[in-house]
This record gives structure tokens, sequence and C-alpha cells, in this order.
DNA sequence: TTATCATGTAACCATACGGTTACACATTAT
DNA sequence: ATAATGTGTAACCGTATGGTTACATGATAA
């Protein structure tokens, strides 16, 4: 079970070790581990996992380190699904503006 | 707790009821438990109020009619989130056109 | 070869989650 | 007044989630 992306993302936790390798490029295991104070080192093993489930990862082997990388294909998934509502929500802006120029015409 | 969007989008039941009001314009509760036979009445009210809580709906009563309207607004801030990575991909995609380019040079 | 390092996994725990049935409460219909 | 309708909530249940500590494994360093 590929687990979804929207899942992935759904804590908040992920989202900042996606941002990381998003910002610093490849880190080793130990790195984004060692990013989270407030959490211990398998805790964050275990979001990687959730990650790499996702697709959201990509890992390569140095010897005994672990870098992943960050791979943000998966999350146009959730890109084409919000997409529909920008549109939905550019034509209730429209519907706004419409509504303010009447308005301001009757002032 | 104003629960994140994050959160909300996080559940494929939810995207659908979402997607029920971006296309259909607003429903009553009662309709939006008819669309789902899988599941009970009250696991779709407990959907709603999820996605109430993450200020997705805005509800009117209408005498003993509850009529539910979709909200976008809150989903602009996965949009911002998203929008850095459309960037990062976008980098990649460059560089891998050079890649791909360079090698064309040398066939 | 033995110790150390980098990393993942197993087992466990408390809490959250998604579902159910039963109930409560307004509001409309009879 | 009473019945029926529309809706949310409480209590409960099994499973998933996010966290922990202890352990396993493979690769470098001494």
């Amino acid at each position: 079970m590929p687990a979804s992306p929207f899942h992935a993302i759904a804590d908040p936790t992920r989202r900042r070790i996606l941002d990381l390798l998003r910002l610093a490029g490849p880190l080793r295991a130990g790195d984004l581990a060692a990013s989270f104070p407030a959490i211990s080192r398998p805790g964050v093993s275990k979001h990687l996992r959730v990650l790499r489930g996702a697709r959201l990862l990509r890992q390569e082997r140095r010897g005994r380190e672990l870098w992943y990388q960050l791979d943000p294909q998966p999350l146009s998934q959730v890109e084409q699904w919000l997409i529909e509502y920008e549109k939905f929500w550019q034509e209730r802006l429209e519907a706004l503006k419409k509504v303010v120029e009447q308005k301001a015409n009757f002032e």
C-alpha cells in the first residue's frame, strides 16, 4: 500500500522534514534526526518510513551513511486536486468583484 | 484548536465531501450523508465536524435543515506550502533538461 | 578482530481516528 | 398535542498513529 501523499503531508513534522530536504539538499538520516531535538531518532526514522512509503524520498547508501533526497513528484497529485479549488475560488472572487463594482455604481 | 487543512484533507472521504460541495453547490447534511452509502449518517457527521474545525465549511440553518457550503479559503495554506515545491521541481526539470541536452551533444 | 558508528526495526504505550448504535433536541407536519 | 424529520453528540470499539526504549545489523575505525 503506497501511502497517499495527502496522508504523508498531514503531519507537521513530516512537512518540516520535506522542507529541510528542499532547502538544504540531500541529508543523512542522522542529520534529519538531529534537526528535531524534541523527537528521538527512531521517532524521526518512522516518519522517514512514511515519507518513503509515499515515494517522496529517494535514498542512496554511501558506506554506513544513508542519504535522503526529496522527490517532490507525488506532490503533484495534491496539486492536481487543489487546482480545481483554485478555479472555484477564482470564480467566487470574480462574483465578489462584480458585486463590489455593482455597489460602487450606486455610490 | 482550529484543525489544520492539511489534516482535514488527509482523509479520502473528507476530500470527496469537499468535491461534492464544490461541484454541486450547497447541500444539506442529509444529502451529503446519502452520498456515502457505505458510511452511516453520524459517521459522515463526524467528518463534517472535522471540516468545520478546519473552517472549510460554512453552514446556514434553514428551519430544521442545515445547509453546508464550501469555503476553500483555508486550502490556500496548503497551496502556499506546495508552491515552494513546484519551484523546486521546476528547477530539477531545468537541470534534467540541461543534462539531456549535454548528452545530445555527445551523440 | 574488536569497538564504534549510522541506521532501521520490534515491542510497547497512550492517544487519536474512523466507524458504529443509541440518544437528545429543535423544527415542521398532522 | 403528538408524531415525524433533520441533525448533532455521547459512548463505545477496534485499529492506526506518534512517541518511547531496547535491540539487530552492516560498515568503518582502532
